[in-house]
DNA sequence: ATAATGTGTAACCATATAGTTACATGATAT
DNA sequence: ATATCATGTAACTATATGGTTACACATTAT
């Protein structure tokens, strides 16, 4: 029963993935395993920079590294994304209830109680103060 | 057509997610809009803190805000989670792949292939080194 | 008008981040 | 053994973050 079911930080999870570099490992990643130094070559930062986002990812069991003669492979294990993925879950519901039933509002509903046309853009002018 | 598939920056999004209080703002949010000082309330943080986290969100545009009063009511607005889901929609794939089809593949292919029994752990030198 | 309420912002602080360069270490090639 | 290659770490820097207190501003209550 090869251990599943391990629990990890979603807290490090959502760190480690805030940074579009580190995403952008990962992605790498996903085509494949890659030696450190290959990674760090994709990118146009410094290869110590690289290094430490692994760490970070190492840390965060984001990735999986095992030393291959005087290279280091690092391996994608997509495992702690399930955290964010179910995180999500939660808010995946909205997207249908917004695009659908609110679109149906603003037809409907609201024309209704204005009176105006929906094809008069009742959003119009829509949050100014992004600020 | 209420404008939709507005583009939101990705990198923006995951940056405010990334905070354990925001991914509770908006969770609370999602029971239903609350009031600046409402929500301020639900965290041990100052009222302040959640002022900036709020600032964050809004510039995130996570959430959206209109005035009532004196009170300022907080709406959540999911559509920008949709490019985290997207993103790692990529990786919703491995677990599939890994829990199911692997251990399928592992409990039958392999074996029919190799003739060894599925026992034989067959994914020897696995890797676990986390560092 | 004056006080009280609800909220955002400014100024300040400590810590975290991401990047850089210099250096240490282990493995392979000569 | 010695040079070279692959890679991580240390030290340092600049900027970003998250939090705090003090204060400004608008709206409602007296």
């Amino acid at each position: 029963m090869r251990n599943r079911s391990v629990t990890y930080s979603p807290e490090a999870t959502f760190q480690a993935v805030a940074d579009p570099t580190r995403r952008a490992v990962l992605d790498l990643l996903r085509r494949g395993s890659q030696s450190a130094g290959t990674i760090a070559g994709a990118f146009p930062v410094s290869r110590p920079a690289i290094s430490k986002h692994l760490r970070l990812l190492r840390r965060a069991h984001l990735v999986r590294e095992h030393r291959e003669g005087r290279h280091r492979v690092y391996q994608l294990n997509p495992e702690p994304l399930r955290a964010v993925d179910q995180w999500i879950e939660h808010y995946r519901t909205f997207w249908t209830i917004n695009l659908t039933s609110l679109k149906n509002f603003v037809e409907t509903e609201y024309a209704a109680e204005t009176g105006k046309q929906s094809s008069a853009n009742p959003t119009a002018k829509k949050s100014k103060g992004d600020n």
